[in-house]
DNA sequence: AACTATTTATAAGA
DNA sequence: TTCTTATAAATAGTT
C-alpha cells in the first residue's frame, strides 16, 4: 500500500525503517481496536521497538481474559540482586549497595507485619531463583547441543575435504599415468 | 475497505460478525507479521473469540513465543510499578499486591532520606531494564549468527559431498576405461 | 507532518 | 464455505 510494493524483509535504511515502524504500529493498533469493537472480542497487541520501548494495546473488555493469560507468566517484581556479580564498575557497585540496603530495609519492614508479606516476598524470591536456575540450565544445554552439532559438522567437513583431496590426487595421477591394464586396482 | 463503510460498532448480525472476525483476525496477524519483519521488532498479538477461543501471534525474533513477549511485558509493568488489573488469579493478585505495597513502602522509606536512595533505586530499575533489553538483543543476535554459521557449514558439507561424488565417478571411470592417450583432459 | 499514487484489506455478493 | 469484485483503508515515497 504505497508508491511501490515492499519486499517482506527488514528495511535496511534506518530512517525509513523508523518511519514505517511508527506508521505501521499505529495502523496495527487501529486494526486491533476495530476488530475488538466490530466483533466484540478481546484483543491485545504488544510491540517492543528495537531499542526496547514498549507499545501496547488492549481492548477495554479484555481486562479479564488477557490478564488471565498474563497471570500464567509469573515473574519477579523485585530483583533480589543476589546473583549479581558486578564488582569492577565502581558506579554500578555503588548502585548495587544502595539497592541492597533498600532490600534489607524491606526485609526489616516485613518483620513488623504479621509475616504474610514476608512469606509472600520470600516465595517470590525463591520462585525467581528456581526460574532463573531453570533458564540457565536450559540455556547451557542449548549452547552445548549447538556446539556439539557444530563440531560434528566441522568434523564431517574436514573428513570430506580430505577424501576429496585424496580423490583429486588419484584422478591427477590417473590422468598423468594412464593404466596400461584395466582394473588393476579393482 | 469493502463494498461500503462500516460503522465503528459491534456488528449485530451474528453470521457477518463471525465472517468479519475471521477475516480481520487473519488481517491483524498479517499486519503484525509485516511490522515485525519490516521493522525488525518483537510483536505479539492475542485475540480471544467471543466463545473464549485463543488466537495468538508472536514474531519469530521473539522465538515465536507469546510467553517470551508477555514475560517481557509483564516484567516491565511490574518493575515500573504501574497499575495492573489482575483480578482473576487470586494467588498472583496477592503476590502482586504485596509486592506493590512493598514498593510503596520503599518509596515512603526513601522519603526519610535525602532522596539519594530513591533516585538510586529508580536508576537501578531503569538500568536493569536497559541491561535486560541489551542482553536479549545480544542473545538474539548470537543465535542468529550461530544459525547463519551452521547453514554455511551445512552448505559447504553438501558441496564437498557432491564434489566427492563427482570425483569418485571420475576415478571409477578412469579405472574402468584407462586412457590410451595421456593428458587428454589436461 | 502532509500529500498522493498505489497497494492491500475486506464487505457484500455469487 | 470459498471466490470474486467494488470499494475503503493503509501506507511508501515525496515534498
Amino acid at each position: 500500500m504505497g508508491r511501490r510494493k515492499l519486499e517482506m524483509k527488514r528495511i535496511e535504511d534506518k530512517s525509513s525503517r523508523l518511519v514505517t515502524f511508527s506508521k505501521r504500529r499505529s495502523g496495527l493498533v487501529k486494526k486491533a481496536r476495530h476488530l475488538s469493537v466490530l466483533c466484540d472480542v478481546d484483543v491485545a497487541v504488544i510491540v517492543f521497538s528495537a531499542r526496547g520501548k514498549l507499545y501496547e494495546f488492549a481492548s477495554s473488555s479484555a481486562n479479564y481474559s488477557v490478564e488471565h493469560v498474563l497471570s500464567r507468566y509469573k515473574r519477579r517484581c523485585l530483583d533480589a540482586g543476589e546473583t549479581t556479580t558486578i564488582r569492577d564498575d565502581e558506579d554500578l557497585c555503588k548502585r548495587f549497595l544502595t539497592c541492597e540496603e533498600l532490600l534489607q530495609k524491606v526485609d526489616r519492614l516485613a518483620e513488623f507485619t504479621d509475616g504474610a508479606e514476608e512469606r509472600s516476598l520470600n516465595e517470590m524470591i525463591q520462585l525467581e531463583q528456581e526460574l532463573d536456575d531453570a533458564l540457565l540450565q536450559t540455556r547451557l544445554r542449548k549452547t552445548q547441543l549447538i556446539m556439539d552439532y557444530m563440531s560434528t559438522l566441522k568434523e564431517k567437513g574436514k573428513k570430506l575435504s580430505e577424501e576429496k583431496d585424496a580423490l583429486e590426487k588419484q584422478v591427477s595421477f590417473l590422468l598423468r599415468f594412464p593404466l596400461k591394464t584395466p582394473n588393476c586396482f579393482s
